[in-house]
DNA sequence: AACCTTAATTAGGATATGCTAATATTATAC
DNA sequence: GTATAATATTAGCATATCCTAATTAAGGTT
């Protein structure tokens, strides 16, 4: 069984190759927020395992082998699940539950991701709206464009934030961006400024930076 | 925050130390599967921790501080509490809560474990009629008496079963001994031999060896 | 009191994971 | 094409946890 620092940087890997095509050392140590000399060395680690996690080449980086992907996308499905679970189940908020389920993803038999998955109904997207793989990896394909690319007039339906501070979701949650929300952008700023969105939710309007609608997703489907 | 390691010593610690007064390193090496010198000296490192979790006398044994039963008191409630929401969320039989409540009890923050014990109505016994600490590490007195006293004739409600085997678990519930139920002693075999219950659940009557009736508690309030 | 048995500790190592400081490599900039 | 900046690796160390083999201490026996 891998250990919950393998599992940590094996999510790291996975995403950061989803972003960029490769996982180097500096971008790994950033996302785990450890040491440089930290990552070159469980990077040999993990190419060197039986089967290797990843394909390691000094000074490029790392890639997930299919063995590593497996694992990865094991993690992933097992940390949105428990996300799922905490805000179905027990009632946490979108930005309370990151932490928790960080933890929670390294302590679940085969069993009881199971009996979760069950629970919930096989759920097909976590709280953020980030697709949750099936018991096989697999992710369906789906289309959607950041809000940035919205243009003024247009508007849509949220499928998914990709904020990672806690902050930021729950302030989104405050203003009534949450999923499932439609938006319109009535407004968007020159010189990569502001969009001024309305929800439908909430009934208001608001001005959002584009380090925030590049990480708001709308169904592509308009 | 104290390592999986040290709460599950400090788990043993407990459960010798009420079950004899002291917590010797034989004992503690058994209770864990680890070999003594790992136990010496990880006693030493928990006597040394600031608060010391446990006071240390080298060839005698450890034994808890207050402030180490009141760690130990967190990690059995949690355990306990994980058992009870694996019973009665996610539909597991009682001889398979163990293993995953044992990495369960690890993983879980203070908002978890409220809401956990929150959604189950803060259940004060778990699947197994062991007591679940509060809040405050407070755990009800109760009488209650070993199967093996009772004499022929007498009966009395099952309200705890202490045998930390799966397989035996699995065994009694298959035979209708389960928590709440009402045994009767039929026969009571002479030099430590076996004990006949009929159980009112299953109508059956079973003949049970002193290993497992001096595990089966029953209501002292007859 | 010397002896033996059992239990516990010490010695010496191993593995997993992290760190800082020093060095090497690659990429960028003139 | 060399100088410089940026990245990455190596060297050397630390901590937590476990192990086996060797030694020591405690307690009971003759
Ligand atoms: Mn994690
Ligand atoms: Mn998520
Ligand atoms: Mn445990
Ligand atoms: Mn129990």
């Amino acid at each position: 069984m891998l250990t919950s620092s393998v599992e940590n940087y094996l999510k790291a890997i996975y995403y950061l190759q989803h972003e960029s095509g490769w996982a180097n050392t500096s971008a790994i140590a950033d996302h785990m927020t450890v040491a440089n000399p930290s990552v070159t060395m469980m990077l040999k680690r993990m190419a060197a395992m039986q089967p290797p996690l990843i394909s390691y080449t000094p000074y490029e980086g790392a890639r997930l082998t299919p063995a590593g992907e497996k694992q990865a996308l094991e993690v992933i499905r097992v940390h949105r699940l428990m996300e799922t679970f905490l805000v179905r189940v027990l009632g946490y908020t979108w930005d309370e539950v990151h932490a928790d389920a960080d933890r929670l993803e390294h302590a679940s038999s085969p069993l009881l991701i199971e009996r979760i998955s069950a629970l919930l109904g096989d759920p097909v997207r976590d709280p953020h709206g980030e697709d949750i793989p099936d018991r096989n990896g697999l992710l369906p394909n789906r289309s959607e464009l950041p809000l940035t690319n919205l243009i003024a007039g247009q508007s849509g339906r949220i499928t998914r934030v990709a904020a990672d501070r806690p902050e930021i979701l729950r302030y989104l949650g405050e203003i009534g961006l949450n999923l499932d929300v439609t938006v319109e952008v009535l407004e968007k700023a020159p010189f990569e400024g502001p969009l001024t969105v309305h929800s439908s939710e909430s009934g208001s309007d608001h001005a959002l930076g584009r380090e925030i609608t590049n990480r708001i997703f709308i169904d592509a489907a308009h």
